[in-house]
DNA sequence: TATTTATTGTCTAATATATAGACAATATTA
DNA sequence: TAATATTGTCTATATATTAGACAATAAATA
C-alpha cells in the first residue's frame, strides 16, 4: 500500500461510513480492528482522490470493504470540529507500537499527514448482510460486523457517528423506501417488521403494519414460503422494480 | 485583503450560505455581484480556518455579511463533484478583466489556488431581514437581497445549492419551529401564514392554519395590534422563551 | 348613531387516517 | 381429526385533518 501523502488525495478531507447490515433482528455496523497493539477500532474511511466525486470515493470504499457495488449511499452530516484529530490516537498508538518510531523522515511526514486536523463527510449505507464478504485493508487486523448496541468504544468521534448516522435512516426510512436494502431479496411481512422494529428500537402492531406497508404500493406479493412451521404459511414479498 | 492563499486555511473546502430573509410576502436571498467586468453572481461564501469548527465558520461568514449573530443556521449539504472548480468564471473573468493577467507571480499562485476544485459545505440560515445591514467585501460590487424566485444566473453551482437549501428548508421548517426567525419579533397569524406559503409555495387555509400554529403551543399571545384597518384587530404573536 | 365592510377567532361537521380488537384461514403436529 | 401457532384481513374505535359556518369587532360610511 501507498502511504496516503504520496497520493493524489484532497487534504484534510475524510470520508467515514456507517455500514448498516441487519442480522439476528438487530441493526449490525461493520468495524476494523486495527492491526496494531492496543484495542483500536474504526469505521471503514478514505480520503478523496483529487480527480473523484466525494459520492464515487464513498462508493470506492464501500466496494472495496463489502466487495459489492450498487449500494444505497446517503450522505448524511459533516464533522468539522476544529479539535477534530488523530492525535490523540496517533500518540497512543505510537505508545503501544514502539517500532512506528518517527525517527525516519517518511515516518514523520505519514505522521503530519495523519495528525493533521481532518474535516470527514459521513456517509451511511444500507446492504444486504448476505452479500457482503467484509475486506480488511492492510491497516486492519480483523473487520467485523458488530450489533449496534454492543459496538466498542472507537478512535476519534466515530461512536458520535454511528448516533448521527441513525438518526438520519430513522428519518430517511420512511419516506424513502431504502429499509428493503437491508433484507434479501425477497421477505416475509414479518420479517419486514422486524426490521423496523430493529431500527426504531420499537415494537410495531401487526396488524396495522401490514396494511401501512401494502398501503404504499412498493411491492409485489409473490408465493408462499412454507417453512415447516405449524401454522399458515406466510406470503413472500419483494420490492416493485 | 490578504489573499487567500496566504491565510491558513484548510485547503479546497469551502462554505456557501443560501441567507435567508422574508420580505414583501416573498423568500429573499442575500447574493453578491462581484466587483469586475461583467455579469457575475454569487452566494456570500468563504474558507474555514485551521483552527475554526465549521460551525463557527459559517457563522463568521454570516456576521461579516449580515451584522448579526446568533442567527439560526443549519448545515444541509456537501457539494463535491470532481468538475466543481471555479476554473470556467475565472477564465471568463480574466477574459473580460485584462488587468487581471496572470503574469505575475503573485497573481499566478492566486489563480492556481482559486482554480483548484473546491469541495462547499452548503448551510443556510434565516434572518429578521430588518436586523440586517448587508456588508459587501472588497470583491462584490454590491450585495443584494433578491426574491428566491427572481434570482440571477449565479457562478458555477450557486443556482443548485439555493434549490438544495429550499428543499432542506421545508423539510425542517415543520419539525423545528425555525420559520420564525424570518420573522420580526411580534407578529400577527396572517403574517406567519403568509410567512408559510412563501415557503411552501402554495395556500393554506387560514382556520386550519390557525389551529395547527395554536396547537404547536410555542407562541405567547399578546396584545392586540391597531392596524387602522377596518375590521377586527388581530393579535399579535411572539415566540415563547 | 346605526349600518356596512372586511377580517379575525373559533366552533362544529365532514372526512381521512391511525390504532386497537376480533376472527377466519391454514400449515403442521399430536 | 383436533390442537396449535401464526398469518391475513376485517371492523370498530379513536384521533387527526380539512371544510364550512358564524359571531366578534375596528374602522368607514350613511
Amino acid at each position: 500500500m501507498h502511504n496516503p501523502s504520496e497520493q493524489n488525495f484532497i487534504q484534510q478531507l475524510s470520508i467515514d461510513c456507517v455500514i448498516f447490515g441487519y442480522h439476528q433482528k438487530q441493526l449490525q455496523v461493520l468495524v476494523n480492528k486495527l492491526n496494531f497493539n492496543g484495542n483500536f477500532w474504526a469505521l471503514p474511511g478514505g480520503f478523496v482522490f483529487q480527480n473523484e466525486d466525494i459520492d464515487k470515493a464513498a462508493n470506492r470504499i464501500l466496494q472495496e470493504r463489502t466487495g459489492i457495488s450498487e449500494i444505497y449511499l446517503d450522505q448524511f452530516y459533516v464533522f468539522g470540529n476544529a479539535t477534530r484529530n488523530n492525535l490523540n490516537f496517533i500518540d497512543e498508538l505510537i505508545a503501544l507500537n514502539p517500532h512506528m518510531s518517527i525517527d525516519e523522515k517518511s515516518n514523520k511526514v505519514e505522521y503530519e499527514w495523519f495528525t493533521r486536523r481532518f474535516i470527514s463527510i459521513g456517509y451511511y449505507a444500507l446492504v444486504d448482510i448476505r452479500k457482503v464478504v467484509p475486506q480488511k485493508t492492510d491497516l486492519d487486523e480483523s473487520i467485523h460486523w458488530i450489533n449496534i448496541k454492543d459496538l466498542p468504544s472507537m478512535i476519534i468521534d466515530h461512536n458520535d457517528i454511528v448516533l448521527k448516522a441513525l438518526e438520519s435512516l430513522r428519518v430517511n426510512v420512511d419516506e424513502k423506501r431504502l429499509a428493503f436494502n437491508l433484507l434479501s431479496e425477497t421477505f416475509t411481512m414479518k420479517e419486514a417488521q422486524e426490521l423496523y422494529e430493529a431500527i426504531f428500537d420499537k415494537p410495531f402492531a401487526r396488524n396495522n403494519f401490514q396494511k401501512k406497508i401494502l398501503d404504499l404500493d412498493i411491492l409485489d406479493r409473490l408465493e408462499k414460503k412454507f417453512t415447516g412451521a405449524a401454522n399458515k404459511a406466510p406470503f413472500l414479498y419483494r420490492l416493485k422494480k
